[in-house]
DNA sequence: TGAATTTTGTTTAAATTCAAACTATATACT
DNA sequence: AGTATATAGTTTGAATTTAAACAAAATTCA
């Protein structure tokens, strides 16, 4: 089995696909966030925290999908920029609250929907809500696969 | 519109799981990759370069998904290793071809298989035949939008 | 031929990612 | 109480990513 074609494997051949269809989403979607002054991670950062009262880091990490490592840098960045402030939490002097200002709130208002609505036409022109729904379930069984024990 | 609930939005929905199934895959992978002495994109380099008589760093570029300019790094840094060489190609002097050596072309033997024989049963579990090829046929449908004109 | 344009690969700088180690604080257990 | 363990967030260092600028060489075209 040692010559068997991997690169033609049906269940590997999958894989670029699935890189290319994120990769061009995002490359089209990132370039819009950066045109409105945030980097990708700030933006799904601020995407996280808006309409909410805070967070922990730990929380943001797994909502926005970045290492908490990540986020140390990137609450910075959002901090001096006057977007982000970290609270004290009273009954835990480790963990901090993580919200918007004002200034992030109103950033808030205006960029998520101005991101949602210039992505929505790419997937609205490829794809029926049904099929929508049948990706979706293949995604989320794809990812449970990977979560699981071997 | 403005109060539309963009976070529940049925196309904008796919985004997490898109994101989500990838990062699992890749999760995954990249952990047996760097058990195996590779970063993932060092590991996608010799992948591509596996079989072939070498390429330039645009087609690499173009074929591994990374930028050209992240691959002068990885490929020093691989150079480095003695897996991979430049050469000079005769007739431009611009253009490198670049190649696996005898010890690039062994570690390709080895972790090539590797890894496609690691990362197969994730997917196999979670989906049949079918559905891989309905899967891809739905991203690559999303991949050419995000390609097309607005 | 010669100027304008394109292409190849590198460099730069800022931001991010990842793993690992680390500090401070909380919690659990003896 | 006192020790062991777990958790929150930061720090570190190496590698990567992105956009932008760049030098050298090739190509186009007037």
């Amino acid at each position: 089995m040692d010559n068997y074609d991997l690169k033609n494997d049906p269940y590997l051949k999958i894989l670029r696909p699935l890189v290319e269809a994120s990769r061009a989403i995002f490359e089209v979607g990132d370039r819009h966030i950066r045109s409105m002054g945030l980097t990708p991670p700030q933006f799904s950062v601020i995407a996280e925290l808006g309409g909410t009262e805070g967070m922990t880091a730990v929380e943001l990490a797994s909502s926005t999908l970045h290492a908490k490592a990540s986020l140390t840098g990137i609450i910075d960045r959002l901090e001096e920029k006057g977007l982000v402030e970290r609270q004290p939490i009273p009954g835990d002097r480790r963990a901090m609250n993580i919200r918007l200002t004002k200034k992030g709130e109103a950033k808030h208002r205006k960029c998520f929907p101005a991101q949602a609505n210039f992505i929505r036409p790419y997937f609205e022109r490829a794809l029926t809500k049904k099929e929508i729904n049948l990706l979706q379930d293949m995604l989320i069984r794809l990812r449970n696969s990977c979560r699981e024990e071997k």
